[in-house]
DNA sequence: GTTCTAGAAC
DNA sequence: GTTCTAGAAC
């Protein structure tokens, strides 16, 4: 066993009154368990014994039985015990979780870095304990990552720190190296991006790309127990949930340091039509009323909670400025605890009066701690409102209010001239005042928690309350401007769907809004305005529909004069006799892709003018989606009958680039030297191929088709898409794919996701 | 040096 | 969607 302790630092006594703790390390070969607890030992105040298996036994590999031996006895001398072995699945790490009790806590800490990096890592270490060296390193991470099962609170532990980059890794050493003989941690699960899936992240580099999908994989080929969660970023500041580094601009994100945010996907910064409103909302009375953290973490986690029944697609944000704020983490692991569903509720590290030109973070509607007058000044989150909103907050305010009682909420609506409305898309203010315990300041309690607290609930209650109203109204508005846009569609042609939208009597703050809108397309689109307003189908101009007509932006989008191609075959596809088209029925044409992907690739194009793509799919065209799918089998079928070896898959990319909706009947050996990037791969392999059938049963069910939109997708780790291995790059990939004849991914057996021959239907 | 990726242009 | 290519990665 290794004794990895540093006894010169504390005495005796110190240890007798401390509790020991016991911290599971979890990570594959090459994701420095060992390095961490080298580094917590060197700098901890504690007394730490490192049980590492590989060296247990006279710098030998051991037995788990001697690792939990030497455990037993480091804890009964009051030292804390590092467990340094794989742990990567749930049996494998229950017996270490039993060593728990009520005076020793057991904690996981989670080395889920990329396999890439792990690989590599494994690969170039020389005379490392656990010898593993050389090429074999790779299948041994790969395997090992694919029977790995995240470890969860109900296991037992009572704090999991999740480690996905370099970043998470340094700011989980800062925290054992800074946990001290006599501190306690919060408890909870930090810093998983998707507790539930098991999505493959981007080998992307920070400041370049985003990261994980928050909600990407959940579809069909997300597979549970797959070592997907994986994240590659290396230099991400953002400690305890980085997903919202996602929404953040590439300047904003050195400022913005810390955040928990499974929720918001970079739909939140793009504005697709599943966001909803948010309202982002300072902690009330914490600040200048100092109110007791603790008290105040409670009641807003039960405050939330109430609401989060009524919240539909809206979204609360609880921001603060400061990186590490002790309410924001008290309020995180509370949330965590109740498991208070991260995608409704999140916290953010940044200022409330930039969240979007500087956070990435769209709020339609901020919160104010207030002063009873309504006043600007003052110092923190009312100053620098009042100071961002400019006078017009000032007037607006006084309209709706002279003054507050501790306790109420006022909704002020925001004036489309004020900057905190063109440059940060805010429509409403809601100024709250808390209760205050500040002596300095008017109304003090005088420490009086009964009423304080009492005061405190009905605050955030009023505030949750006004932000509800607002959606409900907007939510309103927009029907009404959807049915006026049905009746005026005259007026839409050749402009975007902003045109539109300023028909509504929503005045001012739609204008805010539209504003913000333009602003998104320009960032997205590289073509001028002109191009973006033209290459808009004019037939598309009056379709915004009650949905997209919200507060967000539509589902439409332009597409450039190359993505047309697909659109001009099936409207005149006797004008293309070129040797791609196969059939010409009524509803749909076949062809073979141009570029294919795969042995057999060929498209089923719509023939009806406007369905450019899976988003525009409702109900109506449910019989043609099944013709689709049908003549699409068809065709699968009769290579099959050519070919019984192969095997195809039938479905939709979430996001086309081509426009007119076109399904894909594309054979799963992906052999073709026109499959070049990982964009190509992921769009086929990953939950952004929706399969035709998911698509006609979720049509026919909720009306509309999931979309797995997220840009994130198509970047991901490079996975075979049978045997779920990591692969460096695309040559290793497909060299991995040409020989690689493990079974499909269950989820792709099921449902008939997969067309095989009849012979071929048990072994595929 | 070569291989590979990612972003811009189309 | 592809092509081109700078520059990162190896």
């Amino acid at each position: 066993m290794e004794m990895d302790t540093d006894d010169t630092c504390k005495a005796k006594g110190e240890e007798e009154k401390a509790k020991p703790i016991v911290v599971i390390l979890m990570g594959a070969p090459g994701s420095g368990k060992s390095t961490f607890c080298e580094h917590v030992i060197r700098s901890s105040a504690r007394s730490w014994v490192r049980v590492c298996q590989d060296t247990i036994n006279n710098g030998k590999a051991g037995t788990k039985v001697q690792c939990l031996t030497n455990a037993i006895s480091a804890l009964k001398e009051g030292k804390s015990v590092f467990i340094d072995r794989c742990n990567l699945e749930k049996e494998q790490r229950v017996d270490f979780v039993k060593l728990g009790s009520p005076q020793v806590e057991v904690h996981a800490v989670v080395l889920d870095l990329p396999a890439k990096l792990c690989i590599s890592r494994s690969v170039k270490r020389t005379g490392h304990e656990g010898n593993l060296q050389g090429g074999k390193a790779a299948a041994v991470v790969n395997r090992m990552l694919q029977k790995k099962e995240l470890p969860k609170l109900s296991e037992g532990f009572s704090r999991i720190m999740f480690c996905q980059n370099e970043s998470d890794v340094q700011a989980a050493l800062d925290t054992y190296s800074g946990f001290g003989l006599l501190d306690t941690l919060p408890h909870g699960s930090f810093g998983q991006k998707k507790p539930d899936t098991k999505v493959q992240l981007g080998i992307m580099k920070f400041l370049k790309k985003v990261e994980a999908p928050s909600n990407a994989g959940s579809s069909a080929s997300s597979i549970q127990g797959s070592p997907a969660s994986q994240i590659i970023e290396e230099k991400n500041s953002c400690f305890g949930g980085k997903e919202t580094a996602s929404l953040l601009s590439h300047n904003a994100r050195e400022e913005v340091k810390d955040c928990q945010d499974p929720g918001v996907s970079s739909s939140t910064r793009k504005g697709s039509s599943s966001d909803g409103p948010i309202l982002a909302f300072p902690s009330i009375s914490t600040a200048d009323f100092q109110f007791d953290h603790e008290k105040a973490s409670d009641i807003i986690v039960e405050k939330v909670e109430e609401s989060m029944d009524k919240l539909g697609n809206a979204k609360l944000v609880l921001v603060d400025l400061t990186r590490g704020s002790k309410i924001l983490s008290l309020v995180r692991a509370k949330a965590a605890q109740k498991n208070i569903n991260p995608k409704k509720f999140f916290t953010f590290v940044g200022d409330i009066t930039k969240l979007y030109s500087e956070g990435g973070l769209r709020c339609t509607v901020i919160a104010n701690a207030a002063n009873w007058r309504l006043k600007p000044g003052g110092g923190g989150v009312n100053a620098a409102i009042f100071n961002a909103a400019g006078p017009d907050l000032e007037v607006a305010t006084k309209e709706q209010a002279k003054s507050l009682v501790p306790g109420s909420a006022v909704v002020v609506p925001l004036p489309s001239t004020s900057p905190l409305s063109s440059k940060e898309g805010v429509t409403h203010v809601i100024h709250v005042l808390g209760p205050n315990m500040n002596p300095h300041r008017p109304n003090c309690l005088g420490g009086d928690y009964v009423k304080g607290c009492q005061i405190l609930q009905k605050a955030y209650t009023s505030l949750f309350e006004g932000f509800l109203s607002i959606v409900s109204t907007q939510a309103k508005l927009s029907q009404e401007s959807n049915e006026k846009i049905k009746l005026e569609p005259s007026q839409s042609p050749g402009h975007s769907k902003d045109g539109p939208r300023n028909h509504s009597p929503t005045g001012d703050q739609k204008n805010k809004r539209d504003g913000i809108h333009e602003h998104e397309i320009s960032k997205k689109c590289k073509g001028s305005q002109n191009e973006v307003g033209t290459s808009i189908n004019s037939s598309r101009a009056g379709k915004v529909n009650a949905e997209n007509a919200k507060l967000d932006v539509s589902t439409s989008k332009a597409w450039g004069s190359w993505a047309q191609a697909l659109y001009h075959i099936a409207m005149h596809p006797e004008r293309h006799k070129d040797n791609l088209l196969l059939e010409i029925l009524d509803d749909v044409v076949v062809l073979n892709d141009l570029y294919p992907k795969a042995q057999k690739h060929l498209l089923v194009l719509t023939r009806c003018d406007g369905l450019d793509c899976l988003g525009d799919v409702r109900k109506e065209h449910l019989q043609l989606l099944k013709t689709m799918h049908a003549v699409g089998l068809k065709w699968a079928e009769k290579f099959l009958d050519e070919d019984a070896s192969l095997v195809f898959r039938l479905g939709y990319h979430s996001v086309p680039s081509m426009r007119q909706l076109h399904l894909h009947v594309i054979s799963q050996d992906f052999n073709s030297k026109l499959l070049k990037n990982k964009k190509h791969w992921n769009s086929f392999t990953t939950a952004f191929f929706r399969d035709s059938v998911d698509v006609i049963e979720e049509i026919s069910n909720q009306g509309k088709a999931t979309l797995n939109d997220d840009d994130r997708l198509l970047s991901m780790e490079l996975r075979c898409h049978r045997c779920k291995s990591a692969h460096p790059n695309i040559p290793r990939l497909k060299s991995h794919i040409s020989n690689c004849r493990a079974p499909f991914p269950t989820s792709l057996l099921q449902n008939d996701r997969l067309v095989l021959a009849p012979s071929n239907t048990n072994n595929p």
